[in-house]
DNA sequence: ATCCTTACTTACTAGTAGGTCAGGAGTCAA
DNA sequence: TTGACTCCTGACCTACTAGTAAGTAAGGAT
């Protein structure tokens, strides 16, 4: 245990996860971990076995906390489409720092992938999918939300276009772009007053 | 010149671009695309100097074709509603072997890559959203497309939006979870007849 | 006949990748 | 005070990375 008080194998987590962000998981070495905090390669592999472990580790973590948020969205009490742009504001924050999504950034490595952490990136995708599913089924119900077709649907087409929005807009550095487009996407479902 | 008849430059065009789109420009090697054409390593920095040279070159040929394509739609005699779908299609046709938009994975990789290649894949984006945001000015004269805000907003949900598509899709290898997404995302702005 | 170009090859470089292993320092309980 | 456990280092390994140097076979131009 080091003088911040924060344990080694959460300090690995925190580096290696904004490297796979910024870098994605190619992109990014054992090597530049540890140099980042001052200690050895050998140390990365005695708290995560190998780079495979390490991304799971990542991801698991990173789920988790989504999960987290999105229960605490549930627990406000506002209506679907207030959810809908509570959901959008995690994106927000994710992109406020230069950072993509890190499932979003292992989707894109998926190729590559070990197959443990390929079940957990679609894992994390489904679990987003069956959230905004959720919400939208209760905004249509409630009359707060409007759209065509299954709620499944549209809830795909949120995630696919908000992970995409972060995607094309990084390049740009513009947060403005980002939340003009998931404005446009939340927007396009909530029915005006 | 070799027996297929195409030569060599171009076949590591094709080979490099497959692999690209695949596994990301940190997730192949010359040896890989060396290896796959039955060429020595040597050849590749004889056509391509270097990677990035390899890479512009990539992104080069890809946006030439692509605006080809689209000077095609333009030329064809629909409506902007059909030709978003059409537009909508190009991408349904890179999906479909296992694909991602090469630009779109080269977003992804963006802090890794060389500033050259960096140019290009924005301007990429920009050409494409100038091309939408004429095709979507058009629509909303003629009154086959209807949509709030700037034609320029909405040209960048929908490139977000199918380049996320195409990014979250690509795990499941499931082509109608990519049409299905594509096409609320147009149909929402098409005017029902 | 010679020179030059094109399109490669083989053999090599320095550097980096992920990973292993023996051991050492500090802590703690018996 | 000994032994066990945790957390780590230094030294190392093999495979692979992009890239280079030198050489060569084939063909066209002069």
């Amino acid at each position: 245990m080091r003088a911040t008080g924060v344990d080694t194998a959460t300090q690995i987590l925190d580096v290696a996860e904004r490297l796979v962000q910024e870098r994605g998981f190619n992109g990014f070495s054992y090597a530049d971990v540890a140099t980042e905090l001052g200690i050895s390669k050998a140390a990365l592999h005695y708290h995560y076995p190998g780079k495979a472990e390490l991304g799971e580790a990542l991801i698991e973590r990173y789920a988790a906390r989504f999960a987290d948020a999105l229960v605490a969205v549930d627990a406000r009490e506002i209506d679907a489409a207030e959810k809908l742009r509570a959901y959008a504001q995690l994106y927000t924050e994710v992109f406020r720092d230069d950072r993509m999504c890190l499932c979003g950034m292992l989707a894109a490595d998926y190729a590559t992938l070990p197959e443990p952490m390929r079940k957990r990136v679609v894992g994390f995708f489904d679990d987003n999918e069956v959230w905004l599913t959720h919400v939208l089924e209760d905004g249509r119900a409630h009359r707060t939300l409007r759209f065509q077709g299954s709620a499944r649907g549209v809830a795909r087409t949120l995630v696919g276009g908000l992970e995409g929005a972060m995607l094309v807009a990084r390049p740009y550095k513009d947060i403005r772009r980002f939340r003009s487009a998931a404005s446009l996407l939340i927007d396009g479902l909530a029915v005006e007053r």
